[in-house]
DNA sequence: CCATTTTTATACCACTTCGCAAAAAATTCT
DNA sequence: AGAATTTTTTGCGAAGTGGTATAAAAATGG
């Protein structure tokens, strides 16, 4: 249980491998990204890489995977019941929006979005992790919005499984506005809107 | 003005080469796709190809923007405003669903937001494009849910931007939810509930 | 100090990529 | 028929692709 391995010791931290990997990713896009730009980006030589993620796709497939449980996390986070729900779903979109605008190359999205719809047609695992993605957002935010209407903070006529379709429309059009490049002001003009019809208009 | 062209007469025809191209990219994106199996789709050889479109940006560009035209004219037919503005905002999104399913591959999805997107951080001219794109159905569905305000379709209270930027938010998340693989009736259903939040469930 | 183990580094492989040059083919004009 | 023009066809070439085999390096165990 104890010691250090036996062999050579690493020379790279898996965690910010993958993360240099995620940002090659994410503004190239999967099948414009080689792994020669990964092996530079992560400072691991293609054998290593190999040995350490597997294939290419692979490697795409686990820094998904750790981007999807991110996201969840984070909107459980900003959703936590004893916050008002209006103000809950204002950090998930103020999260949002400080992610997707974060890239050095400009506004970059979301990264399921961003990168996973293009390979999701030929690639039925990336479909797959796509849309595992989007159902655990939808599913997070319906929980709440389905809470909002128990507790009242919602009339009781309203349908939670229909808000939280219109609050992941919400996310999914930041997502590609902000790829499109759209400023931060004309994305919030948007989330307050979107807000405002979701929560009724306060 | 009359009569044929000098030399040896082509054997393609730029439109269905058009569409073949479209349909390849459509479905692979664009740096997936390699000039072989647009030559392929095309029936034309690469030189041929080149010599009509130019590179594969610019062949994609070309694509691009007519598939917006197309998009643009769908829904300026769709919104006319003589049809009730539910009816014609179902018309949008029946229109889009069969687009977006119609795939051979599965769900498919919207070009611009499904290939699109992937390139738009690395390539200007395509977040250009994409920009443009949205922001040209954005014109459309606000025009549209301006009029209903002014002729007391919509209570003079709404917000005709704000309640386009949802429509445009629905479209969005069914160009994403259809290439992630969700099926015509889960699409349908978040197509109804959208329709009760923007047009007043009535 | 040498064997073992694990990782890194170098080099290579077969294949694909985009793009183009040069030649051949099919048409019109004279 | 022959020249001119436009397109298609063939084939090439330099670079890049994903992936791997092999050798070198760096640690631990005896």
């Amino acid at each position: 249980m104890d010691s250090r391995r036996r062999g050579r010791p690493r020379a790279y931290d898996a965690d910010t491998a993958l993360a240099r990997a995620r940002d090659t990713f994410w503004d190239q896009g999967f099948a414009a990204t080689s792994l020669d730009e990964l092996s530079a980006a992560t400072g691991m030589n293609r054998p290593s890489l190999y040995g350490a993620f597997g294939d290419k796709q692979a490697l795409y497939l686990t820094v998904f995977d750790r981007y999807r449980a991110a996201a969840r996390e984070a909107m459980a986070r900003a959703l936590a019941p004893d916050r008002p729900l209006r103000e809950g779903l204002g950090r998930v979109y103020q999260a949002a929006l400080s992610l997707y605008l974060s890239g050095e190359a400009g506004g970059r999205g979301c990264f399921m979005i961003g990168t996973g719809a293009a390979e999701a047609v030929t690639r039925p695992e990336v479909r797959a992790a796509l849309a595992d993605g989007l159902h655990e957002l939808d599913a997070g935010l319906e929980a709440r919005l389905r809470r909002a209407v128990e507790t009242g903070e919602l009339p009781a006529a309203a349908d939670p499984a229909a808000l939280a379709w219109m609050a992941a429309a919400l996310l999914h059009t930041l997502a590609i506005r902000a790829r499109a490049g759209e400023t931060r002001a004309q994305l919030e003009a948007i989330v307050a809107a979107g807000l405002d019809l979701i929560c009724g208009k306060a």
